[in-house]
DNA sequence: ACGACAGTACTATCCACATATGTAA
DNA sequence: TTTTACATATGTGGATAGTACTGTC
């Protein structure tokens, strides 16, 4: 028997969903997120089978129970054998879905017998969705079951601060900056789920749009700081080029006048809560890509609830996200030990593997070009034609040694 | 282990001028 | 309040100098 029901108390919770904190059965669940359309957005996932606190990261086809990526890690992070388990990554749901559903949304689903059972009983005769509006239903558009999916709706309040003073912990009141309202609200806390090809991070630029900070002189001189709890346990893992890359932001953004998103947001929770952000940003394997390669438009995302913190960073640009899903710094991430592990002899095993890993990430990163955008194509057209003297413009009618029409010389 | 050196990578700066933006009449 | 005239700020790209970083000895 697992744990209770977070609301009726009663039946054993299946279900976990982030926007409220919540363990429910399926009967509540269903109870509670139909009770209108906003709740109806709420995310869920399957309770990891194994520690009954976190939700599912994924699915263990040989032992066929559900696992957060801490357990995930626990049980087949540290053995040769058990590691090559087939797993796949388990979907969030929104809606009310049907067993039917639920069964499109995890191909598992029948497996898992106190589901099913509680399906039958619960949702068997219920209808696909009250409004009939299957979009409420995830996954959604373009992602396959296998995948993961995307977390709509945070309730988390989230702050931002700006200065150069470390992030505020107890005591130290963060300047709370308004959000820009329209979309991007929605997009900021997205997580990111493993395994998913387009991670929905921020897929509309206008988010970065209506989210200029240039006013906002972001420093992040002592991310050592901030950090430093949890880079001791993952120096390793980071001097790579993790942090160090994810800083670099610092000082591009300080550099580049049209730097966007020099933001960075923090969660309610309390200074404890920084090491599980961090580490929770990687057991739900916080677009380690973007996490680590943040150059041009940082955005640091703490969203906290309770024990437990959702860290996202994102840099990603709906040009750029393709390139840093490519990159192979996640799989890194997923390959190797869990950041806030402690070295472990166990762990040599998957050293090779990281350091490929690794070496793929600085090749990536080496070849990567970060797009300037220009915004007056009528200048941009005029600078393409100037003449020049060693890469300057001249006056017109002045002699020249380049012209970029003809390439040739006035003298 | 440490310093010197060479090579590489990256950034800031310069230029003229069309255009955007702000201010006053 | 709207229009007009003027002043100032901005942003384009290529070359180059300067700085930072990395690897070798």
């Amino acid at each position: 028997m697992g744990y209770l029901c977070d609301f009726c108390g009663d039946q054993r919770s299946l279900v976990y969903c982030r926007s409220d904190a919540a363990c429910l059965c399926l009967s509540c669940d269903r109870n509670v997120h139909s009770a209108n359309a906003l709740s109806r957005r709420h995310s869920r996932n399957l309770l990891c089978e194994r520690c009954n606190l976190q939700p599912a990261f994924v699915r263990c086809d040989e032992e066929k129970i559900s696992l957060c990526q801490n357990c995930d890690w626990l049980a087949h992070g540290s053995s040769p054998t058990s590691s090559t388990h087939k797993r796949q990554t388990i979907n969030c749901y929104s809606g009310c879905p049907s067993a039917a559903e639920f069964s499109s949304i995890w191909s598992f689903f029948l497996d898992i017998p106190s589901m099913g059972e509680a399906c039958e009983q619960e949702l068997g005769l219920m209808s696909i969705n009250e409004n009939g509006n299957k979009s409420d239903l995830v996954p959604p558009e373009g992602q396959n079951v296998s995948g993961s999916a995307q977390v709509t709706d945070l309730p988390t309040k989230v702050k931002f601060w700006a200065g150069t003073s470390s992030i505020p912990v107890s005591g130290s009141e963060p300047r709370i900056l308004d959000q820009p309202p329209g979309p991007g609200n929605e997009c900021m806390p997205k997580l990111y789920c493993p395994g998913k090809k387009n991670s929905g991070i921020c897929e509309d630029d206008n988010l970065y749009d209506d989210f200029i900070m240039d006013e906002v002189d972001l420093e992040l001189e002592n991310y050592e700081e901030l950090f430093g709890m949890a880079l001791s346990h993952s120096e390793e893992l980071f001097e790579n080029g993790g942090f160090e890359s994810l800083f670099e932001a610092k000082d591009m953004s300080a550099s580049v006048g049209e730097s966007h998103c020099q933001g960075a947001v923090v969660a309610e929770g309390s200074s404890a809560g920084l090491v599980n952000a961090i580490q929770s940003a990687c057991s739900n394997a916080a677009s380690a890509d973007s996490m680590l390669s943040t150059k041009t438009e940082p955005i640091v995302c703490f969203t906290g609830r309770q024990s437990q913190s959702n860290i996202s960073f994102s840099g990603v640009t709906k040009e750029s996200a393709g390139d840093y899903q490519d990159c192979d710094a996640s799989s890194m991430l997923l390959m190797g030990e869990p950041p806030w592990c402690p070295p472990c002899p166990e762990s040599s095993l998957h050293s090779a593997n990281r350091s490929n890993a690794v070496m793929r990430y600085k090749e990536k990163k080496k070849t990567r070009k970060f797009e300037k955008k220009v915004r007056y194509a009528s200048r941009k057209a005029r600078a393409d034609v100037r003449r020049r003297v060693k890469g300057r413009f001249v006056k017109a009618g002045d002699v020249y040694d380049y012209d970029p029409l003809s390439q040739t010389r006035s003298f």
